[in-house]
DNA sequence: TCTGGGGTCCTAGGACCC
DNA sequence: TCTGGGGTCCTAGGACCC
């Protein structure tokens, strides 16, 4: 039997952060709603403002504050930006990664809700859990997003894959009360375009015959892996469409973005795409930063940068620690208030998840940086990762690397 | 009232080894 | 004297994505 032609899904929720909020508070429908900007001043701002009449009188004080509250409050450091906001809020210009303050001065009356990360991880389990219930090669790509690779599925190529993707947009409404969105194409790149294309709880199907009418007209932007840099570029050069770029001479691409990126995108813009779907995958890094409500100095503000330096190295350590892995690069970041970034990492000879040896090693990184400039923001990250399991299995017996690990890190006194 | 947090991958130079 | 390659690891920065 020849194979089956490669049909591909791209699943998308619908505005996934707001739609699981709607449920939980369905008198917002169709308000304009705000989520995010829950930084610690946020929640002190909503402290102070759940005893206000019209808090206490909606139920549930923490989610009906008008933005404009915040933006009203004397001493809000004002550093949270929006995550998501609901299609009505979204008629007043706010958008994500917007400012808190931006968004209050565009439309003062939106309701803000603080993120819960916790609750969207529940519903992103759920309904991937009903997915891999109809088919099993997923692949996922955060928490609203995965690939489906509908080739060997029962109904996987029927009408070009509709009708797996009814079945399942309908398993994944019973199952959680949210719609999404589906393309199906021969591959990702064209199965991530087509899943945009008749939202919010649409299906879309593209075969390779679609490519001219349905992608060409489309921006380069459109394009998963085109962002804002290589996109200003091709506009440089007069390139503003998908079709525009297939227009081009491979060569020229390759003499003008390098032999990677230039004949990737000209593999891009002619709908050609090999990569697999991919089931399982292991961390690279796992890091930890943070923004601070002022931007911090060195010196003036040592001891307070101290504390959190050391803090996100046990958060670090920690997470290494839930998750069972150990690394053996550990490294910092630092956002200067001039929004620049520099970075430093260190190699040692050992696996560790161990806190003190990050907090040791990422503050020898860290005297690395002249630090004259004040600081915005301070990261810790670790990688060259391995599972803990296996580089016990690989010493046994005897663990010479993990028992150096457990040697008592001397601690110096000092902060850096 | 500018601009969060957690990731991946790529490039490019230098060290070091064969 | 100076002349080679190839390969891997480490480090810093940057683009991009969700």
């Amino acid at each position: 039997m020849p194979p089956l032609p490669r049909r591909i899904a791209h699943l998308d929720m619908d505005a996934f952060y707001a739609s699981v909020e709607l449920l939980r508070y369905p008198q917002l429908k169709g308000l304009p709603v705000v989520i995010g900007g829950g930084r610690r001043a946020v929640d002190d701002a909503l402290s102070l403002l759940e005893a206000s009449p019209a808090a206490q009188a909606s139920g549930n004080p923490r989610a009906f504050i008008p933005i404009d509250a915040f933006a009203r409050l004397k001493d809000y450091a004002g550093r949270g930006v929006i995550t998501t906001a609901t299609y009505a809020a979204r008629q007043f210009g706010i958008g994500s990664a917007m400012g808190l303050m931006k968004a209050a001065k565009l439309c003062p009356q939106a309701i803000q809700l603080p993120v819960d990360f916790e609750e969207y991880r529940r519903f992103s389990r759920l309904f991937k859990a009903t997915i891999l219930q109809i088919a099993p090669q997923l692949e996922d790509r955060g928490v609203d997003e995965v690939y489906i690779d509908f080739t060997n599925v029962p109904g996987g190529q029927r009408e070009g894959g509709r009708v797996l993707a009814r079945l399942i947009q309908k398993s994944i409404f019973d199952a959680t009360g949210l719609t999404c969105s589906v393309g199906v194409a021969p591959n990702k790149l064209l199965a991530k375009m087509a899943s945009e294309f008749n939202k919010p709880n649409g299906i879309s199907i593209v075969f390779e015959a679609d490519l001219q009418t349905l992608v060409w007209p489309l921006a380069c932007r459109k394009i998963n892996g085109i962002g804002p840099k290589a996109d200003d570029k091709l506009l440089g050069h007069g390139i503003r469409t998908i079709g525009e770029l297939a227009a081009k001479d491979l060569q020229w691409l390759i003499d003008n973005f390098g032999q990677s990126t230039g004949a990737w995108m000209h593999a891009a813009a002619w709908g050609r795409d090999e990569r697999p779907v991919v089931t399982e995958s292991e961390p690279v890094s796992m890091s930890r930063e943070t923004t601070f409500e002022r931007d911090l100095h060195a010196v003036h503000d040592r001891a307070e940068l101290g504390a959190i330096f050391t803090r996100l190295c046990e958060q670090v350590a920690g997470d290494l620690q839930r998750k069972g892995y150990v690394g053996k690069t550990i490294g910092i970041k630092l956002r200067f208030d001039d929004f620049r970034i520099a970075t430093r990492d260190q190699t040692i000879d050992h696996f560790t998840a161990d806190a003190h040896t990050l907090r040791q090693v990422a503050g020898q990184c860290l005297k690395r940086v002249p630090l004259q400039q004040r600081l915005r923001l301070i990261g810790v990250r670790v990688g060259t990762l391995a599972k803990r399991s296996e580089v016990f299995a690989e010493n046994a017996p005897g663990a010479p690397q993990l028992a150096r690990e457990q040697q008592a890190v001397p601690q110096t006194g000092q902060l850096f």
